[in-house]
DNA sequence: TACATACAC
DNA sequence: TATGGTGTATGTA
């Protein structure tokens, strides 16, 4: 279950059976483990049900479907558009980075950004012993005494960003940021500008990076946002991967990739399919019948998608939130009045964070987590817009049925 | 519409 | 001692 992440980068020749122990120990007596081997218990009774159905199926004779999964393959493959080039661009070890940068006494050692309760990010020395993003900053110092464990500082990064985002602006001003430190470019129009070939381009950005933050970046070139995406994971860290627009060296670069390479599927999702016995990009292909018996359109046309390596190729930079929130975590409480007076805190914070974007709402979600980790939501939708901070209490305290 | 779950960063 | 915060999408009832 303490699955560690290896396909992270730099999480490759640790001693993966000797971190799961340590982190086992250090969680097992733990509310939070107790909790995650719940929702374990529950993906196993899944996978099970999944694999009953399968073996059903297995026993049916399919050859009816052939014709019609084909055709709706061959339909997604039709909509496969090899004339952009997009890039995918992320920095390396971000906050990590930045803080190196700034306190060259930490070069060299094991180091992470965060606290004692949770880490954002490690530095290349830190994961080697397998300490990585997500995980709280006492159990790693217990995989690496010596860790350093730096504090976030939000408003460094943000000011890295602009200034990275300042380069990617000059190649493509509709980039699209995905968060602090990375980004997709369209440079197919750029590159009409120029004589210089994709690699040489984006060897020309990240050199532009460099130049203005001394930070390194990675970066993937490809026909689409979903193997750009995966290209540059290839050469990381401070290097970059380009995947022709050639539905040959595509499909050779995809089938043999296992599942959770792809973007949007997790851990779950990789169990789910494993089940199955599908673990690579090419056993979905191969498979394609079976995945359209067992799952929803949505997923089978994402699954078949992905693995013929076909991704979105529209890099905008308009965005529209759909919604916002705010929380925390606090100490246990469980009195109403105190639990109101932390709903009055909390709401105050967010019709201000509202109030800057001139934004209201129509429908309001309270969440909570319990002691035990256990997630519940309340939400309701409004008869009008509110954004007030009275508002949102009183709606807020409303649906929250306590 | 309400709620739970999965995922990404 | 101790396991985050924000936003999006999807399945199911």
């Amino acid at each position: 279950m303490s699955d560690l992440a290896s396909h992270k980068a730099g999480l490759q020749g640790i001693d993966k059976e000797k971190v799961n122990q340590v982190i086992y120990e250090a969680s097992k007596n733990s509310a939070f483990y107790l909790n995650e081997a719940r929702k374990d218990e529950a993906l196993n009774h899944k996978t099970e049900q999944l694999l009953k159905k399968y073996e059903a199926l297995r026993r049916q004779d399919l050859s009816t479907f052939n014709n019609k999964v084909d055709n709706l393959v061959q339909a997604i493959e039709r909509k496969r558009d090899l004339s952009r080039t997009i890039v995918h661009i992320d920095m390396d070890a971000y906050y990590a980075s930045v803080e190196e940068r700034d306190n060259p006494s930490l070069r060299g050692k094991p180091m992470a950004v965060g606290s004692n309760s949770m880490l954002s990010t490690s530095n290349y020395e830190a994961r080697r012993y397998g300490v990585r993003s997500a995980m709280p900053g006492f159990i790693a110092k217990k995989l690496c005494p010596e860790l350093i464990i730096v504090p976030c500082n939000f408003d460094k990064y943000h000011a890295v960003a602009k200034q990275i985002r300042e380069v990617f602006a000059r190649y493509d001003p509709n980039y699209t940021p995905m968060s602090l430190d990375e980004a997709y470019l369209d440079i197919t129009e750029y590159l009409e500008t120029t004589d210089k070939t994709p690699d040489e381009i984006v060897e020309q950005i990240r050199k532009e990076i460099h130049e203005e933050t001394k930070l390194t970046a990675s970066a993937g070139i490809a026909a689409n946002m979903l193997l750009s995406k995966i290209c540059s994971d290839f050469n990381k860290p401070n290097g970059q991967y380009r995947l022709p627009n050639n539905i040959n060296d595509i499909m050779r670069f995809i089938r043999p990739l296992p599942v959770r390479k792809i973007p949007g599927i997790g851990r779950v999702t990789e169990r789910i399919l494993k089940a199955i016995d599908i673990s690579t990009c090419g056993a979905i292909l191969d498979n394609s019948v079976y995945l359209y018996r067992m799952f929803s359109s949505i997923s089978f046309n994402f699954f078949i998608r992905a693995a013929l390596g076909i991704g979105s190729t529209t890099v905008k930079s308009e965005y529209k939130r759909k919604s916002m929130s705010i929380s925390r975590t606090f100490c246990n409480l469980s009195q109403p009045n105190e639990l109101f007076a932390k709903l009055r805190e909390l709401v105050d914070y967010l019709a201000a964070d509202l109030a800057k974007e001139y934004l209201h709402g129509k429908t309001i979600a309270l969440t909570f987590k319990s002691v035990s980790f256990k997630v519940t939501t309340r939400e309701r939708s409004l008869k009008r817009y509110i954004y007030t901070a009275d508002d949102l209490y009183h709606f807020g305290k409303q649906v929250s049925s306590i």
